[in-house]
DNA sequence: ATTATTTTGTAATATTATAACAATTTGATA
DNA sequence: TATCAAATTGTTATAATATTACAAAATAAT
């Protein structure tokens, strides 16, 4: 369950399918609050920021600290927990539930549900898209009689990165 | 996130893919460890039984309470998550990530991986097989190069018995 | 019977998250 | 601009979930 314990350098990101740069992702974030008329304040600015910058998943106790540091004021809890519901509810954040942890959205301004892959070895996460994936879902969902809010699917493993590190 | 608030009364289960009864599934838990040459303890059945019975996700703490006071003993929540984490490890239950609770498993017999759908409203799940989303799942994992050790897919929503107890 | 192994009990504590209410900031309006 | 209402944040406390560490007991193997 250990997640993130290595350095915090940006590792390889095999995959690299949904990602942007940090600035330009943020950029995004900016542009989709104006358009929507909420505000993306600093904290919530910062919150973002540091989610961007760390590539993998963090809990939310790792914001709570690099706040801290970053502000020299005290953040409590409540503060970084209204701060993720802020960007979970404007699609900018997902919660890994699996790892209690919090990561950027790549793809904010559609609506869209993805497919999160983690590696176990060195924490980072892969959002990946899969429409016929979500298509048998919804189909899954509808003959169950079942209708739908939110759809979570994890993938737990070993990244290719990770994989092309070891000796075998 | 309120789970099971309701009455305890198995409710209608429309669904009903992948069920069995409760005494059939807990005979198929003995065999399957006696098979196994593992050892199905009275507190990992009495766990096993009591999530059997509820038939909807449980906390860990709601089950230690339960035990509690079925046993007039005092039961930690070691005890309980040791438990649990023997069921997990031999297939006969699976953590529902989403809610923080625990289900028993449809199929304990067969290595497979499972969807749930857990409706908001009545706390129910309904594990479903797809082979097809697993398919995908692993082509997706493929391209990625990532090898996958384990797959989580939850869906919340609203299940086909509550939808047709509202007015609308 | 004795010993090694596995399982359980117990106390303490870590981790994750929320409740409740006060203080502050922001935005709108007079 | 002064004032008010609404939204956001700060602060303290606490709830909910989960684990560590070590002692005691039960079980299995010899």
């Amino acid at each position: 369950m250990a997640i993130a314990t290595k350095s915090n350098q940006t590792p390889a990101n095999t995959g690299r399918r949904l990602k942007t740069a940090p600035a330009e992702q943020l950029a995004m974030a900016v542009n989709l609050c104006e358009q929507r008329g909420v505000r993306l304040t600093a904290t919530r600015r910062q919150v973002l920021e540091l989610l961007l910058e760390r590539a993998r998943p963090s809990g939310a106790y790792e914001l709570i600290d690099a706040l801290k540091q970053r502000n020299a004021r005290p953040v409590g809890p409540p503060t970084v927990y209204r701060a993720l519901d802020f960007l979970t509810a404007q699609g900018l954040v997902t919660k890994i539930e699996s790892c209690n942890a919090y990561v950027p959205c790549a793809h904010p301004e559609r609506e869209h549900d993805c497919i999160f892959f983690i590696c176990s070895e060195c924490g980072v996460s892969v959002e990946l898209e899969d429409r016929r994936v979500e298509q048998r879902l919804i189909e899954d969902a509808a003959k169950l009689g079942f209708s739908v809010t939110q759809r979570m699917i994890e993938v737990q493993g070993t990244c290719a990165h990770c994989r092309s590190t070891h000796a075998d």
